[in-house]
DNA sequence: AACTTTCTCAACCGCATTAAT
DNA sequence: AATTAATGCGGTTGAGAAAGT
């Protein structure tokens, strides 16, 4: 396709709008409507190119645009949209009069987003941040075992580094763990034999389903393969929102006895990252435990 | 009070899609 | 059917404001 930008023009103004700039554009939009964006800046006697005007009018001057902070209820919706139709702020600002597409886009990326990730969720998954629970895991790890050094000082460091290794093993094991729950052909059986490497005890529940849902795993030749899912669009495949607001990524994680609608959903993968195989003697250790500073300055 | 850092949001950029020829 | 023009959309930027030191 080829077509050149409107607003390589030479000599046209760019930067924020005048209130002379303004007014103009309202009285000629108001006149004549805005048929041509193309036409209109000629027509209305501005020196801006035709998409600079359309910005202009749809984002601030139009007439139904509704100014201020947004109200909780706005704030609830659009976290259901985004659940629903990811980072399609058209499609969200269709549904909230008033607002804008970049208004919305703005106030999601500067308040929506950053209270999520707060709250332990992923933005774009709207799924709890499992890597969150594991580093805090790993961090808990590497603490205790600090501290049996510091107490034990008459240990070898040989030998408490084992301990560390072995204590990184169970880790990576929880990690596979907790990616076989996500499995749809997920048995009892599996379960036993992974909670048998670990000597560890879990609990068998919803919200542990609920915890893990957006990895998949696929273990192959002795190394597990972890793939994170960071699709934009985790339901995509929905053309419009037809669910109420109870989907909203609060109630996903209160709910142990319902399954959340999410739980059947497994959104693509575009990212992996590699696991230490259980049976391959462990000799290398997770990354989440080597990157972290504090393994590195005892090391 | 002065300076630095962080936050906010209007506006821009470039790609995708749609419409017209 | 192919090409061109217009529009729509989402990501990003940067200037000004606010907050922190």
């Amino acid at each position: 396709m080829g077509r050149s930008p409107c607003c390589d023009e030479s000599g046209l103004k760019k930067g924020p709008w005048t209130p002379e700039e303004d007014q103009k554009l309202v009285n000629h939009i108001q006149k004549y409507g805005h048929a041509s964006w193309r036409a209109l800046p000629k027509l209305a006697g501005l020196n801006r190119c035709g998409k600079s005007c359309r910005l202009r009018w749809t984002n601030y001057l139009r007439p139904d645009i509704k100014r201020g902070k947004f109200s909780k209820e706005e704030e609830q919706t659009i976290l259901d949209l985004h659940a629903i139709l990811g980072n399609k702020w058209s499609a969200i600002a269709s549904h909230i009069p008033g607002r804008t597409d970049n208004e919305i886009k703005n106030f999601w990326n500067t308040h929506l987003k950053k209270k999520l990730i707060q709250m332990g969720y992923d933005p774009m998954t709207h799924q709890p941040r499992t890597d969150d629970i594991l580093t805090g895991l790993s961090h808990l790890i590497v603490l205790a075992n600090l501290k049996e050094l510091l107490d034990q000082h008459h240990q070898s460091w040989e030998q408490s580094l084992a301990r560390l290794q072995e204590e990184a093993i169970q880790l990576t094991n929880l990690q596979s763990l907790q990616q076989h729950l996500v499995q749809p052909q997920f048995t009892e059986a599996d379960l036993n034999t992974v909670s048998s490497m670990t000597n560890s005890t879990f609990m068998m529940n919803n919200d542990i389903v609920n915890v893990s849902n957006d990895t998949s795993v696929s273990p192959s030749n002795g190394i597990g393969t972890v793939q994170l899912a960071n699709d934009s669009t985790p339901f995509s495949h929905m053309p419009e929102l037809k669910t109420p607001s109870s989907c909203s990524p609060w109630l996903f994680s209160c709910s142990s006895t319902t399954p959340s609608p999410s739980t059947h959903v497994v959104p693509p993968v575009t990212s992996e990252v590699s696991l230490t195989n259980v049976d391959d003697n462990c000799t290398i250790w997770p990354e989440i435990l080597l990157e972290d500073p504090f393994f590195k300055m005892i090391s």
